[in-house]
DNA sequence: CTACCAATGAGACTGAGTATCGTCAACCGG
DNA sequence: CCGGTTGACGATACTCAGTCTCATTGGTAG
């Protein structure tokens, strides 16, 4: 549970009105912990009774992803996921378990794609990468329940 | 252009049916130079009169995953493309003005893992990795054309 | 306070992917 | 070589994500 004033700052930062449906679903990123689907977010807002119409939650999801404040992620099983971030180059730890999701420079990439540039002939122009794993607290959890 | 055998060979050694429509699709998967979606195929197919069904396409693609003889990749766009490739891990590199596809092993990638995963805490799993660039063709062909 | 216009919500629409089901043809045994 | 079994097929209906349209509303500047 982050705070949903980061990504609201950002849009009023760019020049965006701030709304009320915009401020509803910044909350309810911000009250999630991990990664998310368009979808998980209207049943969030439907859930409290919040009516923000799906397509409102389609568009604030462009915003913030427009602002950096949220980024998209391809699960393993190819569904299309959001998660909430900083505004910087950097990859996403996903926990296969929890969804909980932390971020990394992962330094170590320049190296590897020069290498593939050098190998390839390709001019690298972008690069995904996300990782899947188990988190610390996951791991714990799973070896104490033996 | 790649030979489709290698697929229809893949089918037979894991005891599935040599069925038309399958090697219909593992030919029009051959015959595609970079990545395509189910639709791409769907199309081809109709294109050439070769009559098979949306839903045979995709169940086609779906045990072609299973045996390794495709990838599924996510473009930049979010759309779902596959690629035709070897059953070895490995990465792709696309070509985001051809979409024509190249493996590499991007040996430089365990370091990352390793890295991350004792940074974080993490135990790693899995990890995805697609770099998009302009193949060397495309880049002889852009300077070309000045 | 008011007016303007960007943003909203309802709902129609599109396109990917899945499920169902009656029919058909690939493979096996004889 | 032939017939039976059954896995695969095609048609079609369906679901679900995401987009588009358009009349209405509410944020903001002045």
């Amino acid at each position: 549970m982050t705070d949903s004033s980061a990504i609201v700052a950002a849009l009023d930062r760019a020049g965006y009105r701030l709304t009320e449906p915009r401020r509803v679903v910044a909350d309810l990123i911000a009250d999630r912990a991990g990664h998310f689907t368009a979808a998980n977010l209207v049943d969030d807002a439907r859930e409290r009774r919040l009516d923000v119409g799906r397509a409102t939650v389609f568009r604030a999801l462009e915003l913030f992803i427009e602002l950096h404040a949220v980024e998209r992620v391809d699960l393993p099983s190819g569904e299309h996921a959001y998660v909430e971030c900083e505004p910087v180059h950097h990859h996403h730890v996903i926990c296969s378990q929890c969804a909980r999701t932390t971020e990394v420079e992962a330094c170590g990439m320049p190296a590897v794609t020069r290498d593939v540039a050098r190998r390839t002939g390709f001019k690298i122009q972008s690069h995904r990468l996300e990782l899947f794993g188990i988190c610390p607290t996951c791991q714990s959890a799973n070896s104490r329940r033996t």
